[in-house]
DNA sequence: GAGGCTGGATTTGGAAGGCGAACCCATGCA
DNA sequence: TGCATGGGTTCGCCTTCCAAATCCAGCCTC
């Protein structure tokens, strides 16, 4: 149980957290980041896998690259007229544990189920990977132990 | 680089991060989390850290209510009317990876100061901790080792 | 060259939600 | 009784979302 606390430690307006959610927090652009970050790149094909209305998806993917999360190419194919497509920057990709996360917890509490229909693995022990905070010399930290500190 | 893929592995319809995106994936939701997070719990505390107008804090507290991920408790101190409080239940407070990543990840890309607002530390060693991916016996896995795996 | 297809972008009008202001009602105290 | 507090609701305006329609450019075929 999280202790009461009239605010919080930091005011929302200079909180990163705060400032991410102004960035990324709807829902449209969450899916569009997921999609993203299953290699989907082209207009068409988020459009037919999300449902996005055209509008939408132009203005958000367009969003996305002035804020530098995704780069805007163009790609051309034999035959084919040149099209853009979207790739995730680095900025972008550095979203994965956020959204993968997420995955988790829907998995968890969302999902009755018993295997999740999409699951993570290292690539080398074939292990089952979860989201956890670690600490620099690399040991997991469990939630409850985590401290707060803020910047003086 | 992720490899081009024309869709992704599972359709958004029966993916756990879509089917949470659709639940939380929304700015005013994700600012009251964020708030619930750090001990936040009354309607006028919300209100007056927010700046979210009435009715939407009405609703989507009440939304969150429904959903279980706050659960709404009476209080009352003495000499005052029993007031509504909202506190995090556990499936909303095993949100944390998922909004802590997003502060990082804010940390690193949003805010070129020094040093982040709020940062987070192991309680014992008081070591800074960051987030990560974690095999079940405790070794962390860089992001690019990680291996998506379908449900049969 | 004309026509058709593809594929991003834009326009349009209605629906839905956000937003600020006002209002409502219940509780407790002076 | 009147006032303050505090959660909730209503209302009208504004903004955004959304579906449908339209536009325009590149490429191929006839």
């Amino acid at each position: 149980m999280i202790p009461l606390s009239r605010k919080s430690p930091v005011p929302p307006a200079q909180c990163n957290l705060a400032k991410a959610v102004d960035l990324i927090g709807d829902r449209w652009t969450l899916l569009i980041l997921r999609s993203a970050l299953y290699g989907v790149r082209r207009f068409d094909d988020f459009q037919s896998e999300l449902g996005t209305p055209r509008t939408i998806l132009s203005g958000r993917l367009k969003n996305l690259v002035e804020q530098g999360l995704l780069a805007r190419r163009t790609y051309k194919s034999e035959g084919r007229r040149a099209r853009p497509e979207y790739v995730l920057t680095d900025k972008g990709e550095a979203l994965r544990p956020v959204l993968i996360a997420l995955t988790q917890w829907g998995d968890h509490w969302l999902d009755c189920d018993g295997q999740p229909p999409i699951s993570f693995t290292d690539m080398q022990s074939r292990q089952a990977v979860h989201t956890a905070f670690v600490t620099d010399d690399g040991r997991e930290v469990p939630s409850e132990n985590l401290r707060i500190v803020l910047r003086r």
